[in-house]
RNA sequence: UGGGGCGUCGCCAAAUGGUAAGGCAGCGGCCUUUGGAGCCGCCAUUUGCAGGUUCGAAUCCUGCCGCCCCAACCA
């Protein structure tokens, strides 16, 4: 369990942890995940989650989880809810830590009286713009508020007021005095509670004030005792900020240490919020668990196993620096774990008739197959065989390619786990399409092995025609067909790069019928096809399959290169 | 432009002054009742560039170059 944070050095972070802790400086170790709940956890946020989660274990410390909910204006209990579900099927526990910044709002309020007290923060009647007008630039220093000079007692008394609702929003907000010439942009004066007048999701209507970020954040942690405040790269230009407000206000020591780190981006795919709101929003997806949507929500849908994620997150590691994985690479993880664990069934995406005409008409008969090639523990099945089968129209080629070893006229070829058949005869309609093939089969092959000992290279699926279960099948492709869809010419939007067959819905699949008493939440692969899950649509008697991700494809390289 | 962060293979990444791990992708081959899986091999004379220090530098110093972040009453 310990193995990262005793045995190698572990990532940067690991090893300040494990500094501060021979240092004495702490006697324990607590982080804390803090989403906001103003939409669904993406991939990106796995990093954090497990980081936090993970350094928690490791080093016997705690890890909880924080909603970070000061902007009621754009938060909402829906997300609280699948934020939860979403870290929980992670598998990262937050053993009933449960908070709220929200939770916190009279100390918070106390605390920016306190400030006031010490003179550290005042009432600014200036409007955004006015604020706006006086920031300065990047390289001149900004002008000071003319509020800015405020006794103690006016500034408690208006604060006082904005609280009460005496302010509307935008009329007067409460700003720290620091340094309007600070070269660092965040502690110019920042504001650190403003008048919004919007319902929040927990505490309704009863504060008419709400902290900012900056403000709420580093306090927020420290009222949890957080040693470790881990927070994405972006924000290390607020560090000297999260440290001002603790030194002001005397938080005992020790106190939180925000350490930043790099989330990833992943290609072939947006993952800001304010995208992927679109996406739902404008109606691209059918919504934010939609299989193709890089939220957590939506793998889980579409049946990525979540220790794929968690191996991801390992393997990509914790750096500074800024990264996008190839999706590859993620696909990678996913059929990793999938190999290892999921079932084998075979079912036939695009059928076509195969007669086997020298085999008895009749109920057939059932032969065995393995349930899961890498784990022969996970036992045996019946499949039915029968005169009749389906076979892949894409495994046969009535004039094939020299390596091209599926069905083809004349040569033998073994449907897995039965028989070796022959292709005998072509039927076409009258358009010259192949509608269905007739074979004969060596019946001293059953199972698939020739006693003779003869090779036979190809080894196709199949299902009995008279025997098959259907199922509807959804085949996800990439949400966009390039890299970075934000790649487009000037004038359009990451929409321009949307791919018009991201999704592919098959009916009428026919698939065996054992898969229709498989477990719901079962991952399994349709042999030599791809992974799939059941959609939460699905229903014993009308199956709806997921497709995770395809399996690796090299005949599709060999096809490709002639 | 002021401040900050970051530059090691196509994409990630290790290295903590001792002579450039590993993974993904790619490319060959073996094996195979999934063209899956597995196995073997190839894939950085060099770490953004230029100098310097040192017996020795991706690591230390100096100077350049490039990319990214910051001017919400968002987080």
């Amino acid at each position: 369990m310990a193995d990262d944070a005793t045995a190698g050095r572990g990532d940067f972070i690991r090893q300040i942890i494990r500094e501060d802790l021979e240092a004495g400086r702490h006697q324990r170790i607590a982080t804390r995940f803090p989403p906001e709940p103003n939409g669904y956890l993406h991939i990106g946020h796995a990093t954090a989650i497990h980081l936090n989660h993970g350094i928690a274990q490791e080093f016997g410390g705690t890890f909880n989880l924080r909603f970070d909910d000061t902007n009621p204006a754009a938060e909402d209990e829906e997300f609280v809810e699948s934020i939860q579900a979403d870290i929980r099927w992670l598998g990262c526990d937050w053993e009933g830590r449960l908070h709220f910044t929200s939770d916190y709002f009279p100390q918070l309020y106390e605390y920016a009286c306190e400030l006031i007290r010490r003179e550290k923060a005042f009432v600014c009647d200036l409007s955004s713009e006015e604020m706006f007008e006086r920031r300065g630039t990047l390289t001149e220093a900004g002008g000071e508020s003319p509020f800015r000079g405020r006794s103690v007692e006016e500034n408690l008394a208006l604060f006082a007021g904005m609280k009460n609702g005496e302010s509307k929003a935008g009329e007067r907000s409460l700003r720290a005095r620091i340094d309007m010439g600070s070269s660092v942009l965040p502690m110019r004066d920042p504001v650190i509670y403003r008048v919004v007048e919007a319902n929040h999701h927990r505490t309704g209507a009863e504060w008419c004030v709400y902290p900012m970020y900056d403000f709420a954040h580093c306090l927020s942690d420290a009222i949890e005792g957080i040693t470790h405040s881990l927070c994405s790269i972006e924000f290390v230009d607020h560090r000297p900020l999260y440290d001002w407000f603790l030194e002001q206000l005397d938080l005992p020591e020790p106190r939180p240490r925000q350490i930043e780190f790099a989330k990833f981006f992943i290609t072939d795919t947006v993952l800001s919020k304010r995208n992927l709101r679109r996406l739902v929003e404008e109606g691209a997806v059918e919504g934010w668990d939609d299989p193709r949507m890089p939220t957590l929500a939506a793998f889980r849908r579409r049946g990525v196993p979540p220790k794929a994620i968690e191996n991801l997150c390992r393997d990509v590691g914790i750096t500074r620096s800024a990264k996008t994985i190839q999706l590859a690479q993620f696909d990678h993880h996913v059929r990793a774990v999938l190999n290892e664990e999921a079932l084998r069934f075979m079912g036939v995406l695009r059928p076509l008739k195969v007669v086997i005409e020298n085999y008895p008409e009749g109920d057939g008969e059932q032969l065995d197959a393995v349930n899961n090639p890498q784990d022969p523990g996970q036992g045996t099945r019946k499949v039915p065989f029968s005169r009749e089968i389906w076979i892949e129209r894409d495994d046969f080629l009535e004039d094939p390619p020299k390596k091209f070893f599926r069905m083809s006229p004349g040569r033998e070829v073994r449907l897995r786990y039965a028989y070796l058949v022959t292709c005998t005869e072509v039927v076409k309609d009258a358009s010259g399409e192949v509608v269905e093939l007739r074979c004969t089969y060596d019946p001293e092959t059953r199972g698939g092995d020739a006693p003779d000992g003869r090779k036979v290279k190809g080894t196709i699926h199949w299902v009995s025609a008279p025997h098959a279960t259907t199922a509807e099948v959804r085949l996800y492709d990439h949400l966009f067909d390039r890299e970075d869809p934000n790649d487009v010419p000037d004038g359009q939007d990451f929409f321009a790069s949307l791919n018009p067959d991201s999704l592919e819905t098959l009916h009428d699949v026919p698939v065996e019928p054992a898969l229709a008493s498989a477990p719901e939440g079962a991952a399994f692969q349709l042999e030599r096809t791809g992974y799939f899950a059941f959609d939460p649509e699905s229903k014993p008697e009308a199956l709806v399959l997921n497709r995770t991700v395809g399996l690796r494809d090299t005949w599709a390289k060999v096809a490709k290169k002639g």
